[in-house]
DNA sequence: TCTGGGGTCCTAGGACCC
DNA sequence: TCTGGGGTCCTAGGACCC
């Protein structure tokens, strides 16, 4: 989808078409209507705090203003830009549409995300522009939104070149087109080499995928290991032979908090016990309202210098109440150093399973006995 | 004025078992 | 006296993605 939250929100308000617009960050206000039914808007430059751009206009992309960036710093770049609150029940509602658009043209179909999916269209014998427009006309109609296909032998490929004629494209390949549509691309286009990857690549030297196949793999085995090596390789060939996952089940579900300012463990005590339990509390909520059970309950701290720690607990059974998750989670707490601020807590629910029934737990221990 | 929240996967070491 | 090899589970950290 493109621009996928802040389109959304240029559905509910079409005076904004054209603007630069970032949705994100907490404690947003929202959009007022005034006396003469126009809206008042909260600006990019009043907003204080810790909230990052989680998405942005094709308008405020343009000044810089991309996800991830903080607000204050986007701020700085795009200070006269709307900056909208996040809205993610609408988000999740139109997602849903989407999905059940392009399930009604196309059956095996993974899903990677609130706004992304990819889609087998190996069985189809219709050509593949025509099936392309055909999707995108029932994503539209669905949804009111626009957006971008690429469709190629893998799913390597497809993602690269879904985002090569954004937003609104269609963008087909074939392995052929690889030396000129693919190798000129920065490494970073490619789904798995991110801001690590890119910077070390840089050091070799290599900043395209072109650069990148150039190079031996065993030049890439020396600096990335074995698996890493062997896979960068294959990936600048655009080869990838990984199927669609069709059904998945979640491994963990988890809730975190970043705090508006750095907490200390003494001062801070009942605040932090508050946000602490409430995390808890969230997680179980999660777990029943999904009907799972969780093996291993983790914590995560960050503190104020941004180093994160986190300690796992694996339980004899699976719990799923927050009376349970928050004495396991406090353990956790146990073994890590409070010394320093905190910025952010975190709980995860993990070895995710069927709550078990109160008599199988009852045969599990007896049958643990060794006579 | 640094840097959200919800996830997945990988690696690597240690415990433990046969 | 100087000690195998394979497998699984657990833990911690880190890279990456949406």
């Amino acid at each position: 989808m493109d621009a996928f939250f802040a389109s959304v929100e240029l559905l509910h308000y079409p005076v904004l078409r054209g603007r630069a617009v970032v949705v994100g960050g907490r404690g947003v206000m929202q959009p007022q209507c005034q006396p003469d039914g126009s809206w008042r808007f909260a600006r990019l430059r009043d907003y204080v705090g810790r909230g990052v751009v989680t998405t942005s206009t094709y308008e405020a992309r343009a000044m810089g203003v991309f996800s991830g960036m903080g607000l204050m710093k986007s701020a700085r770049l795009a200070p006269d830009a709307i900056l909208l609150p996040a809205n993610f029940d609408a988000y999740r509602d139109f997602s849903r549409r989407f999905k059940v658009a392009v399930a009604s043209i196309a059956s095996k179909i993974e899903d990677r995300g609130i706004d992304e999916v990819y889609v087998d269209l190996s069985d189809t014998t219709e050509e593949t522009n025509v099936l392309a427009t055909r999707i995108k006309k029932a994503v539209f109609d669905a949804t009111g939104l626009t957006c971008s296909i690429g469709i190629s032998p893998n799913k390597l490929l497809s993602k690269i070149c879904s985002d090569l004629e954004k937003p609104d494209g269609i963008t087909i390949l074939a392995m052929a087109d690889i030396p000129t549509r693919i190798w000129p691309l920065p490494v970073k286009k490619v789904n798995g080499i991110g801001p690590k990857s890119t910077g070390k690549l840089a050091r070799l030297g290599i900043n395209t995928i072109g650069e990148l196949a150039a190079t031996p793999v065993e030049v890439l085995v020396k600096h990335f290991g074995r698996s890493a090596g062997v896979w960068l390789n294959a990936a600048a060939h655009g080869l990838d032979d990984r199927p669609l996952v069709i059904d998945s089940e979640p491994k963990s579900i988890s809730r975190e908090s970043t705090f508006e300012r750095d907490l200390d463990a003494r001062k801070d005590k009942a605040e932090l016990a508050d946000i602490f339990t409430s995390l808890c509390m969230r997680v179980a909520d999660d777990l029943k309202c999904k009907g799972y059970a969780s093996k291993t309950i983790g914590i995560k701290l960050r503190y104020a210098d941004f180093r994160a720690v986190t300690r796992d607990l694996t339980l004899p059974v699976r719990v799923s109440d927050g009376a349970a998750i928050r004495k396991a989670a406090g353990a956790c707490l146990k073994r890590v150093s409070l010394a320093q601020r905190i910025r952010l807590l975190g709980v995860r629910a993990s070895g995710l399973g069927p709550v078990e029934e109160e008599h199988l737990i009852t045969d599990s221990v007896q049958s643990e006995l060794p006579f």
